[in-house]
DNA sequence: CGATGTTTTGAGAGGATTCAACCACAGTGG
DNA sequence: CCACTGTGGTTGAATCCTCTCAAAACATCG
């Protein structure tokens, strides 16, 4: 992890921005003098699960997984963040100690911004402050779908579910793979079963003709009977 | 549901309520002259999932279990809402339609306010506005933590989790038994199982010595064997 | 008293996990 | 250069947990 030289109008951290929009020109200069760039190799922590934090990143490229550790170290993915997507904002609001940790799943710069900033924000920033909530009321939303899903579906249902949302979260490749690569113990940690389980459903799927495999490349070449599966329709 | 003409007072929406205590003398004149006050049955449902809603309520009396309904209905409880809690302001700020539905579990009065006072509030309180992201990130925790429990944990250790939760959350009658009696079938629908599952562990927990039952009557006898089961030390 | 809803128990099937062994591959160091 | 090591992927077999289906006991209520 080291500070690089990125200037601001490279990142997304831009009036651009969801939710940096609402800034005035004070508030926007403050961050923009406030922020640490920073470049992450795959691997490296963010943050940690238990911890303190003092402030919140935006991701300005790569790909980072934000999951839960279990009793005997299995991890829960909750959600992989990507470009102009916040993180570590929950444990500065509800100044608690983080209840996630995040890691860097693909090579990855952040903007990482003091919280004291963010709850100055909320309290004097309308518009800002509501368009937060909305974003937290939406994460909210998918948690209890995610719940439903888990405590319902069957993990091929659930696995096919993941297939599909991967594609639309993060597109496709040049060559039609899914953008994300991910090990087969990462798939199995989003979907919350053994990796062997996504190593037998992915095999079953590759037989039934639905997805084309190349070790973490993945092509989705039958995504309507995959959505059947996943109750999508 | 019938409104009634309880006063002002005698509500829980008041000057202390760790929410409200941070309006000013007119955001909560305004609230009290807005608010609704009514009474509800149980299995009487305030909201529904798929609808949009106009306002929140603030519990004033009684439980309200929020859920949501799966494929085949099984309903998934998310979360019980008591006395001083505040449901549906979700779909209010993210101006989306109800993502949960909300029903009456115990004979319940609560407090209905416009959405529109909501979004003022958020933007013109800094202090509440803080308060209230605060309370969202908390559940988000919370649902957080459970998608983890429901993917990696056994429906016996959910369901010792549960009955502790639940003794926590609201506290015993005078007979020593859970003062929230649900049915076989809503315990179900919390761990996330099949109704048999849930009275099959009940009995096992039963002969094990560590509840007793009667009915949707529950005493924990040896609570710490259950948190031991539920890994909670 | 029937009628309806809830609880209970049993048997069987099926899904998913665990444990184990094995392969492929890349990086390391002698 | 090659054995060594570690990581990730794969497959098989056995086990176990959980669900489903079915039927019966029980409770509650008009």
């Amino acid at each position: 992890m080291k500070t690089s030289n990125i200037t601001e109008h490279e990142t997304c951290l831009n009036r651009n921005h969801f939710l940096f929009k609402h800034l005035s020109n004070e508030e926007f200069e403050l961050i923009s003098e406030q922020k640490q760039v920073t470049q992450h190799k795959r691997g490296s922590l963010l943050y940690k699960e238990g911890n303190r934090t003092n402030g919140f990143y935006c991701i300005e490229q790569g790909i980072i997984k934000v999951f839960k550790t279990g009793l005997d170290g299995k991890e829960q993915i909750i959600l992989f963040a990507k470009k102009g997507h916040i993180i570590g904002y929950r444990s500065v609001l509800s100044k608690e100690t983080a209840c996630t940790s995040a890691q860097v799943t693909e090579d990855a710069i952040t903007s990482f911004i003091p919280g004291e900033i963010l709850v100055q924000l909320v309290k004097n920033n309308g518009n800002f402050s509501l368009e937060l909530t909305q974003l937290i009321c939406k994460e909210l939303g998918y948690a209890n779908s995610y719940i439903t899903d888990i405590a319902q579906r069957t993990v091929r249902e659930r696995l096919a579910e993941i297939l599909i949302h991967l594609k639309e979260e993060f597109g496709l490749d040049k060559d039609q793979t899914l953008q994300i690569a991910l090990t087969r113990e990462e798939l199995a940690n989003i979907v919350g079963t053994a990796t062997e389980s996504v190593i037998r459903l992915l095999s079953e799927f590759k037989q039934d003709k639905l997805i084309e495999i190349n070790g973490r490349k993945i092509i989705l070449i039958n995504e309507n009977a995959l959505k059947k599966i996943a109750h999508l329709f």
